[in-house]
DNA sequence: GCGACAG
DNA sequence: ATCTTGTCGC
């Protein structure tokens, strides 16, 4: 799959923090929050990121699945180092290199991302998942396990029960409770989207499981792909 | 000034 | 993110 099919906006990698924030104040405006997205999706990709060695090794996944089989369909992965230090509203940068690399090396185009981190719900509204569907151009959905910005109330103990996700006056997601008697997931709005659609895609991707399948089966395959990076040495250079 | 802070 | 066994509960 083509990162670049669409080269309206090409991924920069910043030099410093100062420099990201600036880039995530410039991209902000362009991101698409209304959608509404596909309703019914062929195929839907999950993102994840794994490391070891004291975070100096990453293995990105990306895991396309059939929609509405959960099977899944084509997947890919790089290993590589982290590009960014860890901070917390610039965590993009740490992971889209490596996340863009694989997405490149799938042979399906997903009609959706579901991505392992924030959209909307950011300081400066604009998460991993709006990074990575504005530089892809595709529909994509923040899927948080902890909340970084925003107040809610509730939500309610069934599956499907939800709640605003509130900051500074704006509902920035939605806390979703995606199982019976377990704790919620954040979901926002990444790009090509709007909310309710994207609660709707993650409960129809948790018919068992608090997280959506999206991510557990990327989850797995970096996890699998960092393992076998650190028994064959762990040296990006001479693979 | 003092915490909080996606993964 | 990652380090990590058993254990409480459905």
């Amino acid at each position: 799959m083509s990162v670049d099919e669409d080269p309206a906006v090409p991924y920069v990698p910043p030099a410093d923090a100062t420099e990201a924030r600036r880039v995530q104040e410039e991209l902000r405006s362009r991101v698409d929050l209304v959608g509404p997205g596909p309703a019914a999706p062929a195929t839907v990709a999950g993102l994840d990121v794994a490391y070891a060695q004291d975070g100096v090794l990453l293995a990105a996944a990306v895991t396309v699945l059939d929609a509405v089989s959960l099977a899944v369909v084509d997947e890919a992965v790089c290993v590589g180092r982290p590009a960014f230090p860890y901070v917390p509203g610039l965590f993009a940068f740490r992971e889209m290199p490596a996340l863009l690399a694989a997405l490149d090396r799938l042979t399906v185009r997903p009609e959706l991302l579901v991505c392992d981190g924030h959209g909307l719900a950011h300081p400066r509204r604009f998460g991993l998942a709006c990074h990575l569907g504005l530089v892809t151009g595709l529909p994509a959905i923040g899927v948080g396990k902890t909340p970084l910005v925003g107040s809610w109330t509730g939500p309610g103990p069934e599956r499907g029960d939800s709640a605003d996700l509130c900051d500074e006056g704006d509902v920035v997601g939605r806390v979703l409770r995606t199982r019976e008697g377990v704790r919620p997931v954040f979901v926002s709005v990444g790009h090509r989207m709007g909310l309710d659609n994207a609660v709707e895609r993650v409960l129809a991707l948790t018919p068992r499981y608090r997280l959506p399948e999206t991510t557990r089966t990327a989850d797995q395959l970096c996890r699998r792909a960092l393992a076998s990076a650190v028994v064959s040495g762990g040296d990006l250079d001479r693979r």
